[in-house]
Formats: C-alpha cells, sequence, structure tokens
DNA sequence: GATCCGAGCTGACGACCATTAGCTTAGAAG
DNA sequence: CTTCTAAGCTAATGGTCGTCAGCTCGGATC
C-alpha cells in the first residue's frame, strides 16, 4: 500500500490552527456515513478503517462510536439507502405515464443519471456486496431484484406490443443495466460529458438496441 | 462473516484419510493461482487468507510461499494475465478482416465471451483494482487502455465510413464495454443462457445501438 | 460557582493476517 | 545405508484493525 500519507495532525486541543482535514462544523452520523461513502467509493470497505473515516473528518476512529453503531452498519445503511434511491427513482420514471418507449428512455434516463450523479453510492452499492453482512445483504439483493424487474417488465410489455424486437429482453435488460452501472465507474463530474448528455445518449443506446432489425450478417464468427 | 466453516482438517501426516479438500496431484504456482482466482472471486483479495488458498489445495499458508512470493504478486500475475488475454482475443478478432461492421461484430463477440468464459478472471479484473500494488497497476492500467482504444477506433472508423452513426464514439464505447463486463457479474456455466449465445445477441445489441436512427422523440425527460 | 452531560480523547483487548524462521520427513541419488 | 533436497509443517514476528473502557474537557443549566 503506497497510499499512505493520512497526515495524523498533531495539534490536540489547546490549537485548532492547521491540520489538512478540519473538523467539520456538525458531526453526525449523516455526516460519519457521507466520509464513509467517499472512503469506501475509493479505496473499498476492507481497505478503509475506522481511523480513517474519523480522520475525513477531524475525529478520532474510536470517537465515531458516538454517533454510529459499527462500521458494518455504516456501509448496511449506504447501500440500502442506495436501491431505495434508485428504486424511487424508476417508479417516478413509470407513473410519469407516456407509451413503452417512452417509459423506456425514462427508465434508463433515470437509472444512468443516478449512476452519474451518485457516483460513488452506485459504484460501492455495486462492488461492495459481498462485504455486506447478512441482515443486510438479502435486503439489498431483494431490492436489487425489484430494480431488475422493473425494467424487465417494461421491455417485456414493449415487446409484447411490437414495439420493440429482441429475442431474451432478460438479456436485454441486463446489458442495458450493466451499461449503465458502468457510467459509476468512469463518470467524473468535471469530465467532457455532463450528466445529463450521458443519460440522453444512453437512453439512446438502449432504445436502438432493443428497436432494432436483426443486424446484418446472421453468421456467428464462433471459432475460439 | 458468518461464511466461516473452513473446517481446518485435523489429520496430520500419518493419516490422508479424509478431508474435504484433498491435495491436489501437483501443486505448482499454477495451481495455486488458479485456487486464489476463485477464491479472490467469490469473496475479494482482501477477504481472502492465505491460509484459505492454501486449503483450497490442501496445504496450510506458510506452505505456498514455497511456490509463490507473495499474495500481491499472485493478483498482480492473474490481473496482467487478463488484460493480455483479453487483448489477444481482440487482436485476433481484428486481424480476421472484414468489413468494418463485421470487425465490430467480432469484436464484441470477444469481449463478451471472455467475460462469460473465463468470468472469474474478468471479475477479479474489474473488482481489485484498487487492490493493486505500484508496479501492476500502471501496466493493467497501461494495457486497459489499449483494449479500449481497440474498440473504440474501430467505432471511429465506421462512424467515418457512414456505417454507424453515433454522436460520442467514446460514449459509446463505453457502453459497449461496460454492458460486456457486466456479463462476468451475473454469468454462471449452468445458468439459462449459453455463453456463445449471450456473445452473439450482445454483438447483435452493439450494432443496433451504433447503426439505428436518431430514436424516437427528440426530448430529454429532464426534470429532476 | 457547582453539577451534568455530550462528545471528544487515549489506551487497551482480542482477533486476524502476511510473511519469516526453523524443524521434519519422504523419496531421489549415490 | 547415507546424504541431500524439495516441500510440507508449526511457531513466532510484527503489524493492523474493530471495538470497548474509562478519562476529561467545555459549555449549558441552575
Amino acid at each position: 500500500m503506497t497510499e499512505a500519507l493520512h497526515d495524523e495532525d498533531g495539534s490536540r486541543w489547546a490549537g485548532r490552527d492547521a491540520g489538512q482535514p478540519e473538523r467539520q462544523q456538525t458531526v453526525d452520523a449523516r455526516t460519519i456515513s457521507a466520509a464513509a461513502l467517499k472512503l469506501f467509493a475509493e479505496r473499498g470497505y476492507r481497505a478503509t478503517t475506522m481511523s480513517d473515516i474519523g480522520a475525513a473528518i477531524g475525529i478520532r476512529g474510536p470517537s465515531l462510536y458516538r454517533h454510529v453503531t459499527s462500521k458494518q452498519v455504516l456501509l448496511g445503511g449506504i447501500m440500502v439507502d442506495t436501491m431505495r434511491a434508485l428504486i424511487a427513482d424508476q417508479q417516478a420514471a413509470l407513473d410519469a405515464g407516456g407509451d413503452v418507449p417512452l417509459q423506456l428512455r425514462r427508465i434508463v434516463e433515470a437509472h444512468v443519471r443516478y449512476h452519474a450523479a451518485h457516483r460513488e453510492q452506485a459504484f460501492v452499492g455495486n462492488r461492495e456486496i459481498e462485504n455486506l453482512e447478512q441482515p443486510y445483504r438479502d435486503q439489498v439483493l431483494r431490492l436489487r431484484r425489484t430494480y431488475e424487474r422493473g425494467l424487465r417488465t417494461v421491455i417485456e410489455r414493449g415487446c409484447a406490443e411490437g414495439d420493440f424486437t429482441v429475442a431474451e429482453p432478460r438479456l436485454a435488460s441486463y446489458a442495458i443495466l450493466d451499461m449503465g452501472m458502468g457510467v459509476s465507474a468512469w463518470f467524473r463530474p468535471d469530465g467532457p460529458h455532463g450528466a445529463e448528455r450521458i443519460a440522453y445518449a444512453y437512453a439512446d443506446y438502449a432504445i436502438r438496441m432493443l428497436t432494432g432489425w436483426s443486424s446484418s450478417d446472421g453468421a456467428t464468427t464462433a471459432d475460439a
């Protein structure tokens, strides 16, 4: 691990002179969760110590326990909240009505927008599932299945009504969900594409892949 | 961590009676790497101990050091090999010639096929980048950029020659790569879709998203 | 001014882990 | 039979980490 340099900040009580992280205005569960999220996203859950999280908001590791019950609860809260937010956005997209292709566009835009605008939540939510312990893990997996079903159902409806032409709606739904999830891995707020542009472009991609003709040549290139 | 149950196997020298994992025929660097790959894929690098890896092939943790130099080198080897294999497959797809849409199909099929057929390698390769230390990390990131460039170049050529109609080739290349990478997260060899079918379907999706018309209604549903 | 309490802090405690050191054995080599 | 060595093993080393205990300070309350 070459990434050390935690600059522990030797100053104690009587000298709030310098020190990089500088205490937050208020230290509460929400502040801690935000700091934890950032660190989980950039180092991973297991590589992040309670001391790291404390340092990020200007207190020591053990002091965190005045506000949160454990590191695992911190992760669980982040992941459950993330799934709930995704599902709420998806539901809002569905509730907005319109024909099936429009609903699909709204769903995909919501999906991608979330993965860009809340890339840390989404990234942690996807990467740390096996570090989540049991009350949480099943809960998150359940929510995840609900979310997947939302998109798949729209695709299936589109196929039934003749708007879409895919042989395997489930496969197509995975493809669309996964390409959106990927955004959380590379998106940067100061990057060349804004979240809104990406969401729009990806919704286009999704509609295209569901509505195109059967592609060019029918032969697989199987040989490996 | 509820997933314990390592069944340490109390038998020592004089009794090769039972014991779950049963020693492999030969214990060499390749066997160890295979066991490590499996465990890294299902638990993550940091959650896997050298003792776990040893147990998987029927020896103790410290004995591994007769064959490999460190856990980190194990991870580095896996990830570098994975990127090299991906690049080799991609290059083979390009070398097969054909027009741009056919090349694209071959590239995407190779990409998806690898992520299905070698899901553990691909999964670890994507998930453990920040656990990779410095000689390896840069090497893998370099290889990854090379790989990305391969697909992007084909898309750009297709746009220039009028085969494809996407505004942002880079964005489209990310979408295609990410949807393929997602396969390594959910694919199961005994699942309902074979790797070959998935590769073919995904190549279709890719071609559709690059060649479709500009989608239905032009308005973004931006409002959040 | 005395008291109280929330919220820091330091210093354990107990567990785990990668890696090293040094012992031992089985089988090859002579 | 003796010797050597590859490849196991156990035990230790040095480190880290989550969490708990107990101390202390500053400000609010009376």
